[in-house]
DNA sequence: TCATACTCCTAAATCGTTATAGGAAACGAG
DNA sequence: CTCGTTTCCTATAACGATTTAGGAGTATGA
């Protein structure tokens, strides 16, 4: 009997279901008009307080649920939170975590979660374009801002809901979760200037990022403050990773760099394969910092000072950015940034 | 100038957008009735042939685009495809891949991608059951799927579309995509007997799922066939991997292996950290075969065997047997099993 | 010529919700 | 007793789609 084999199909127990709870069954039950129902619902002031206990009892005892087409044909609200991803820069599974947290965050609400992506080549914001114009969602997350990022642009000019997984240059004004890559750029230099690192070499994500430019601040204003030599080294793209980043070591480490600063996980595992192939010996000759989003580094070289992202954190902000984007039009938008701490270990 | 400080908004240009069409913008402009611009767009044999090519001529002048909501609410079709992931086992970001593939399959579809979890301790059929009686959906997809699983049984007996990442007993009765784990198992142990070596051990995934039975028949298999001990040391789970595997290892350690494989990228670089702490290099003293959905354990240690799945692919199917089941609930369930070649390259 | 059949289209109802406008009953004031 | 006010509720229309039943014309047959 091979792997395929079908066996018994389980029990056909198809046993017909109570058919859902509208406001017209609750009107039924109640002896009250449609309307009245669902303004008793809304807690309409104009409704008597008794009424309106009477209802939410009944609907309660019924589980009513309203349903999503009729609230969204008539209102025009979607109760959908559209999460609009790069297909790039998508290794070592920060994907994974933001999508599970924002899931996870938004479970207890009313408000489901959409995935779509756009892909290299296309344009960001012809696809968030897309699902404003078409009403397909009540608020867009995005990542991977640029520091005038044209989507932050135009939602703001439509005064459409939205929050960024990193900043913009209009970050005051809208909503958005964020690393401080600032922070972890002066953190990881100070590290290595500690442990008498000199010559620095930094591998940057791509600069038209807003994160890289705030990592590249970072560094060189720790290299200024520490005396040591910091070069950055622009990585075009995570994808292509290990090829680049390789090459580029492979000019470095013919001058004696001592000194690396890695964005992510993909970038270092690539620069510790460049440096061993040269002979250099993590903790020895040269050190290497990274900031990575699972705890992995340390189990591929113990040597590897790791400094931890908490991207759980950013998609449980982001939801809750969004819904209030969504409910608060004109309150202040959320806003939350992680700062790495300094642990002086190293 | 802090980081924080905004800039000038964007120009608030709102230009005001052309209503989008609906049916009874088509009707006006052919002056024919709502209803027979709905039955021309679906093709209705009673209508004249001219009729209907006219209809969708201004239909597509006008870009139209049927609401949802409305669909949705006459019909109950949501146009949704709801993805429940489990929020273990969520190492290395399968889930990321998983997820972009079934995004950028649906995107060329009417259907959207909605993406829900179950968290651990919580019932994983409960989720489908919320989901099917809701209405939130027209199919479900769904991963780790158990020998006899519930959520299974219960679609089947709904006659409810769904597709499984992963098989169960009932394979040849529903769609699923798979990875061959059993030949993946019999391969690796195969590739270890050609080098030499004899005493195996198998970190294998939790046994009640179903690809963890396949992967233990497949070495037990090849052990037979090759005479090689092996030994099946199971994990409890990927987030403990390190702290479990690394235990196990210490026993297994002990009494000469010479051999592993890892069902993960995990479970891999867990096991690599725990036999060099051992003494034990790979490629001499032992080997290490392991399954991998991106390419990072040959940067990791160039010297482990790594099989190749391809989670991207999966995706795909899943989403094309998920559309299947929904508009041909009569036809062949979708299917698709990845096999792993054996390369002979160890 | 008249009944019958066929062709091609449409009016109306419906899905579940909310907004608008208004109506019935009770109350207070003159 | 009458007239306005207030309180509390409801009828109706609308969102955008599909389905059902049927209607107006034209063609066919005896």
């Amino acid at each position: 009997m091979s792997d395929m084999a079908a066996e018994d199909p389980p029990p056909p127990q198809v046993e017909e279901r109570p058919e859902k709870p509208t406001l017209k069954t609750i009107a039924r039950r109640t002896g009250l008009a449609v309307a009245t129902v669902s303004r008793a619902l809304a807690d309409a002031p104009d409704l008597r307080t008794d009424t309106k206990a009477l209802v939410r009892r009944v609907a309660d005892e019924l589980g009513y649920v309203p349903n999503r087409a009729g609230l969204r044909l008539r209102t025009g609200r979607t109760q959908v939170i559209s999460l609009v991803m790069s297909t790039e820069h998508d290794m070592m599974n920060n994907t994974a975590r933001l999508i599970s947290s924002l899931a996870g965050t938004l479970r207890e609400t009313p408000f489901h979660l959409n995935v779509s992506y756009f892909f290299p080549g296309e344009d960001a914001l012809r696809s968030i374009q897309h699902i404003v114009e078409m009403g397909l969602a009540d608020a867009v997350i995005f990542n991977q801002t640029q520091p005038a990022d044209p989507r932050v642009a135009w939602l703001m000019a439509q005064r459409f809901p939205f929050a960024t997984h990193g900043r913009t240059h209009w970050a005051g004004q809208h909503a958005w979760a964020d690393f401080d890559n600032r922070a972890f750029g002066a953190i990881a230099v100070h590290k290595l200037a500690r442990a008498g690192r000199r010559r620095i070499v930094v591998i940057a994500p791509p600069l038209n990022q807003n994160y890289a430019q705030d990592m590249v601040a970072g560094v060189m204003q720790a290299g200024a403050e520490t005396g040591a030599e910091v070069r950055v080294l622009p990585d075009v793209s995570s994808d292509a990773a290990s090829a680049v980043v390789q090459a580029g070591m492979a000019l470095a480490l013919a001058e004696g760099v001592d000194g690396l600063v890695c964005a992510s996980t993909n970038s270092a595992m690539a620069s510790v394969a460049a440096l061993e192939a040269h002979g250099l010996r993590l903790g020895r000759e040269i050190d290497l910092v990274a900031k990575e989003a699972i705890p992995f580094l340390t189990l591929f070289r113990r040597e590897i000072i790791a400094i931890r992202e908490d991207v759980a954190r950013a998609g449980s902000v982001l939801a809750r950015a969004a819904i209030r984007a969504i409910r608060e039009p004109e309150a202040l938008p959320l806003q939350d940034l992680e700062v790495p701490q300094d642990d002086q270990d190293h």
